[in-house]
DNA sequence: TCTCGTTGTTGAAGCGCTTCGACAATCGCG
DNA sequence: CGCGATTGTCGAAGCGCTTCAACAACGAGA
């Protein structure tokens, strides 16, 4: 293994100077500089990570606990963590992937100093991982918007401004009652603050315009098509749909097609939306986004730069009518 | 933050005896052994993950590449990873996610000493991960059986062996002309060598029977459900339908369902079969399993253990129709 | 009784890096 | 021309752990 000694020695320098090199810590000379630089290159030369970490007392690693299979929308989940390898990659950063929903695991990540921060998607509302965190003074991000967490930094999709515009956006399009084709019944028990801060919006963006509207939980399979009948017998005057669950989609799109006069948009991934042909308008959910935004989040708190204790990304209207620009809902903060 | 030190003030012992008691490495007398517990107990004391590396040279982390957004079975690869996670921490590793598809990622995570092995997933015929794998000579795992990876350890399920209980199956329930609708395009033109070995063991089972069969790629949302209504067109007397495609499954499933007299089996996980109720039996693909097994075989390879080759897990049928008990496939090896 | 092998414990030497304090060389200014 | 400030480099002290060699204490065999 080739060691900082070797690249001193080879380039005619002590460790020290090859260290300050690296880390531009000190004013080296240029020819040094570039001595160094050069010798590194040819030993292909990587600083022992323990051993800069144990000396620096910081790892360049993020823990992440992402739900590996709590059965909803696996797709978005998967975006949203490339988004955080990626963006961790970009600053220098690894990202060490800790078991599920444990608080031990968190423990453990930090006490053994296998971490410089930590990152949580999947918070409920009540989740005992809020208390380690605090517990631990870790730096930490979640993903997601649970109460109770207020002094946590959180970055989340802005699910009320989407619920909103879903809203106005069939509400223009001529729809005089609506339904929201929402989570399974496991999303809402669990008290993922999504489900309910998208109906809150949609419902709230309705009432403003006295529309009639109603929020339905949706199974993630073809089961799905069994509510949106139910919700068409009760209310055969309901003509525009949001749906917003990953694995109904395609089948309630897909049902809605053959009924006249029924138009659907849907809040997803632009990439599932494009799969959907018969959707007049869908709500980009834009997953790896949000990674980024959370690592990014991450970075500044490690780097004490201050941030904003919530981040939510905009809502974007991704019209597949020849809209002329998308709108934006705005940003908000509390 | 508790050091080692600490522990053995605590415990009236020196460092050294610490160490000893925790790795087990030298007999340590009943009393000082329960002392040395106790302190470490009470102050909670975990060792620095980086200096215990530093000093032993191994980290007790595994490097991970997993596709993160290939498009294909992103339910099956949360799984995979579940299963990899789940294991790893049980044998006390940890696992490292690694930007995926870059050999320059393998080559990082090894010269810096960042992990003691490598784990790949989703490895294409000419993978240059390959060549890589082989310079830096640290042990590691494809789940995958890519050809000329010859001296490389392989865990992957047997599709050779599903793709022929799957045609023997729908065989045996009096099927005369049968059909496999398998993986999109994207993935076979990728060389990826599941889809190849499930319709060549498919395939090799038909002919065997005498069955006409053939063989389709599908894309991974409802248009798959032209490319069955073309099937069908082209060859009416098609009665058995082999699905082995997470995205399509669902659409091709409900659609078979109206036609009278066609029946479907399908390749995928077994939560995912038991939402498709109009599957009359499926083979169960134990994704969580591979992962399991891929990490037994990287951890058996770190403990200098000699591990086959190649590992297949066996294809179960899980049938739906009051079988008996599961009939299972042979292991293969090579 | 003496010596030898066990058993249990310890001190100290690293592992490869960062960083502090020191120091020589050079510069700018009165 | 002399003095302090600046610039560039280095030696050495750790970071917290593992592990080797050494050693004290003790029982067993001669």
């Amino acid at each position: 293994m080739v060691t900082i000694a070797d690249v001193a020695q080879a380039a005619g320098v002590s460790i020290s100077t090859v260290s300050y090199v690296m880390s531009g810590k000190r004013t080296i000379s240029q020819d040094t500089k570039e001595r160094v630089e050069r010798a590194i290159d040819a030993l292909e030369y990587r600083p022992h990570a323990s051993a800069r970490s144990l000396a620096s007392r910081s790892t360049n690693v993020i823990g992440l606990q992402a739900p590996l299979r709590s059965g909803v929308d696996v797709h978005v989940v998967m975006e949203i963590v490339a988004g955080i390898v990626r963006e961790a990659r970009m600053h220098q950063y690894d990202i060490l992937l800790l078991t599920s929903d444990d608080a031990e695991g968190l423990h453990r990540a930090t006490r053994a100093s296998m971490v410089d921060a930590l990152l949580l998607m999947d918070v409920e509302s009540d989740d005992p991982r809020i208390a380690t965190l605090r517990e631990l003074a870790t730096p930490s991000v979640l993903v997601g918007l649970p109460r109770g967490a207020e002094e946590l930094t959180c970055v989340d999709f802005d699910f009320e401004a989407a619920g909103r515009m879903a809203a106005e956006r069939l509400i223009a399009l001529g729809h005089r009652r609506v339904a929201l084709l929402g989570s399974p019944r496991e999303v809402i028990d669990r008290h993922t603050s999504y489900a309910e801060r998208l109906s809150r919006g949609f419902l709230a963006a309705c009432a403003e315009h006295d529309v009639p509207a109603t929020v339905h939980q949706c199974p993630t399979t073809h089961e799905s098509v069994r509510v949106l009948n139910a919700v068409l017998a009760e209310h055969p005057d309901v003509t525009g749909l949001f749906i917003h669950n990953e694995g109904a989609l395609a089948h309630i799109a897909a049902r809605a097609a053959t009924i006249d006069g029924l138009e659907a948009i849907a809040l997803c991934p632009s990439d599932i939306a494009r799969t959907v042909p018969t959707l007049v308008d869908s709500i980009d959910l834009p997953a790896e986004g949000l990674g980024s935004a959370a690592t990014q989040a991450i970075i500044a708190l490690l780097a004490g730069e201050s941030t904003p204790k919530v981040r939510l990304l905009p809502a974007v209207l991704a019209s597949s009518r020849g809209a002329s620009e998308p709108e934006r809902a705005e940003v908000a903060g509390r």
